[in-house]
RNA sequence: GGCUAAGUGGCAGAGUGGUCAUGCAGCGGCCUGCAAAGCCGUGUACGCCGGUUCGAUUCCGACCUUAGCCUCCA
């Protein structure tokens, strides 16, 4: 039985889906004017996560990730670059593509861009003036009227008054309330626009999300996810608008990733502390290091981003694909396992033990192989194979794998192949200075030896 | 100021009212020509102070510390 926590109730709940068999979820994407963080990784990795294990469960899942495409910040760096605002979008959506299939992610079933959706968005603003919880400003923005929505405030547990006496937000003369957001903008000369009732203008950020995630899913559908920032307003902003566009409740169940920090400080933009995915990517020995790296801590707890921790995450992920190595994986997993792996992850997705059945299963995987029990050897292989594949790791062969390094050492005009013959041959003949004297200019170069029963020797890269 | 999370052994990281997380690093052993890898063994860990309890790291209360949100943010 799933157990999920809810943001929305504070507590795990079990998991049921609204339609049965079926499961629909949305997450807010990305706004994408410049290379995604290891912050965002970690959420684009944490969701990624939950729809492959819904799947494995049996669901049919419709995972639906946004794109947003037009934006202040968007609008802003294009201009800084002397660029269209669109091909910034488009290139920098492209880029992360690229880094999301890297980091071994799984496309989601929908990617609506806010821009495909300006029509929907429009009718759902009309539906909430008509209503009453939307007005037009004087200025030409169309504002939502928060006060106007009972249940304000009830996922980030604030309220409204405590809200407006902390507020430090400007005041906008044009506001009604200074809790009220925006959901459409005017244009301002320069800025790009599309026809509106209300005058040229482009949509809010909250009310995308109400739009696509509606006209894709439904007005009520199972999960929705998101950075533990968005909780307050973005979220709090989307239910408001959803539910009273719609008349019906939103979300079944709200689910937020908690931050990676660096020196205990969030990880972000604005503090400049930010690590792009390439740039931390070109000092791993594979990309599934991150990832790795990303699920060795629960989703909803913070994550300490450091290169000693991914030192540590290489080291346990080498452990783990050299007990894969030799294993010939075949037949069916070990139930005993894959129930304890299973466990683990519908607790609310728990990585970390995930991972520790996985460790148990490796050393089993171990003493199978040094006990020559090739069987118990191809079970636990299969095992481990099976289990990854859900996390979305041990996927590859463990041989290329190990023989990988951290991308330094260029072993073209090293002939190792032939080192080891010169080395196998001193060897027999007992002349271990010189077997000695091969393996350390092997290890100069990054090389570690093993060497196996029966005279084999086989490396790998340190 | 309001609200929310969190403080676990050298590092990372789960969890629980009363023998075990797990991984990395370290140490000892087996194996090895020596290593490496693997296996076996090994650490008086749970912020502070009270309370409840036969027993609390785990429950309750106060306190300290840290982070996040309250403004765009994954």
């Amino acid at each position: 039985m799933l157990k999920i926590h809810n943001s929305l109730t504070g507590e795990k709940q079990e998991f049921k889906p609204l339609r049965p068999g079926e499961v629909r979820m949305y997450v807010c994407g990305m706004t994408n004017y410049d290379y995604i963080h290891v912050g965002h990784a970690r959420m684009l990795v944490a969701f990624d996560l939950v729809q492959r294990y819904l799947r494995s469960l049996g669901y049919k899942v419709t995972y639906v990730r946004n794109v947003t495409d037009i934006d202040d910040k968007i609008i802003d760096r294009a201009a800084a670059n002397g660029e269209n605002w669109a091909d910034l979008a488009r290139r920098f959506t492209v880029a992360m593509h690229e880094d999301c299939a890297t980091l071994g992610l799984q496309s989601p079933d929908l990617e609506p861009r806010a821009t495909e959706y300006i029509d929907p968005i429009i009718a759902m603003i009309q539906v909430l003036i008509d209503k009453g919880f939307g007005y037009a400003a004087a200025n030409g923005d169309v504002m939502y009227s928060v006060r106007k929505f009972p249940n304000y405030g009830r996922l980030s547990g604030k309220k409204i008054d405590d809200l407006r006496a902390g507020s430090r937000v400007q005041i906008d003369g044009a506001k009604h309330d200074p809790l009220d957001f925006v959901m459409w903008k005017h244009a301002k000369p320069g800025e790009p626009s599309w026809a509106s009732p209300w005058g040229p203008g482009r949509p809010g950020w909250h009310i995308e999300c109400s739009a696509m995630s509606t006209s894709l899913l439904g007005s009520y559908f199972d999960l929705h996810g998101g950075g533990e920032d968005l909780k307050f307003p973005h979220h709090e902003n989307e239910i408001a608008q959803s539910c009273a566009a719609c008349d019906s409740p939103f979300v079944h169940m709200w689910m937020h990733n908690g931050f990676v920090r660096v020196n205990d400080e969030k990880m972000s933009k604005s503090l400049g502390n930010f690590f792009t995915v390439r740039e931390v990517l070109k000092t791993l020995r594979d990309p599934e290091v991150l990832r790795f790296f990303l699920l060795s801590s629960h989703y909803r707890g913070p994550i300490n981003y450091s290169a000693v921790q991914l030192v540590q995450a290489d080291e346990t992920l080498l452990g783990l694909y050299r007990a894969l190595k030799d294993s010939r994986p075949a037949g069916e997993a070990d139930a005993a396992e894959v129930a304890r792996f299973r466990a683990a992850m519908d607790d609310d997705f728990n990585t970390p033990v995930a991972l520790a059945v996985m460790q148990g299963v490796a050393r089993n995987l171990n003493l199978a192989k040094t006990a020559g029990d090739l069987p118990a050897a191809s079970m636990a292989g299969a095992t481990l194979r099976d289990l990854g594949a859900i996390l979305g790791i041990l996927q590859q062969d463990p041989d290329s794998y190990l023989k990988r390094g951290t991308g330094q050492t260029d072993l073209s005009d090293l002939d190792v192949e032939a080192l080891l013959d010169s080395r196998r041959a001193a060897r027999s003949a007992k002349n271990f200075a010189e077997s000695d004297r091969i393996r350390d200019l092997l290890s100069a170069a990054g090389i570690v030896l093993e060497d196996k029963p029966g005279g084999r020797t086989e490396w790998r890269r340190a």
